[in-house]
DNA sequence: GTCATTTATCATGC
DNA sequence: GCATGATAAATGAC
């Protein structure tokens, strides 16, 4: 029974799900928001992961990803960096 | 999959470090990173089972059997032990909230 | 030495 | 066919 769940685990380990559209908009909203240093802290990981309902390390895989992406071709993710923009303007607003 | 024979390999006549050079605007390329072949990994994660230190000799030896740096071999060592800790954390994780057995 | 990270590559989703 | 998450080399801070 333990092997077959140390299997399970493993064949499930680089499995890659895609994370729900209410997690990648959090994670979305801290990176755009802090695009001058998107370098979240550790608590500040902790709380995302909770709010995302993902661990730290996907959120850390998350952030290593989005950074280098972005850096690569930012004129890609303009449109999403002024909807983000857009968003917390408007949710600061009140 | 990946039978790379001799594709990476820093073998030889290669860049080990002909530039220390005072040029003072040289930013030093950074090395690309390059995937081992299964037999190296093999070679490798047969000496992390009865080491996950290593120490200078087996790590010469190795980097040449292997065809690879000592610096290499040694960043493998660490990047290993990293794994294996990540992979302890991750067990942790899995089985912590489960009823099962 | 550890460890967060950068970068390229891998594997999958769709 | 790329987007995306995870992993594998490589670097640097400490």
């Amino acid at each position: 029974a333990v092997m077959i769940l140390r299997s399970r685990f493993l064949d499930a380990r680089r499995k890659r799900r895609n994370f729900s559209k209410q997690a990648t908009e959090v994670l979305n909203e801290y990176f755009y928001s802090h695009l001058s240093n998107p370098y979240p802290s550790e608590e500040a990981k902790e709380e995302l992961a909770k709010q995302c309902g993902i661990t730290v390390s996907q959120v850390s895989n998350w952030f290593g990803n989005k950074r280098i992406r972005y850096k690569k071709n930012i004129g890609k993710f303009q449109e999403e960096a002024n909807l983000y923009a857009m968003k917390t303007a408007l949710g600061a607003r009140q | 999959e990946h039978t790379n024979s001799g594709s990476c390999t820093s073998s030889s006549a290669t860049t080990k470090d002909g530039n220390k050079s005072s040029h003072s605007s040289v930013p030093r390329t950074r090395k690309k990173r390059c995937p081992y072949s299964k037999f190296q990994i093999r070679e490798l994660e047969r000496e992390f089972f009865f080491n996950v230190y290593i120490n200078k000799e087996k790590r010469l030896q190795l980097s040449r059997m292997l065809n690879l740096t000592d610096r290499q071999v040694k960043i493998w060592f660490q990047n290993r032990r990293m794994k294996e800790k990540k992979l302890s954390r991750d067990r942790l994780q899995y089985f912590s909230g489960n009823p099962l057995l």
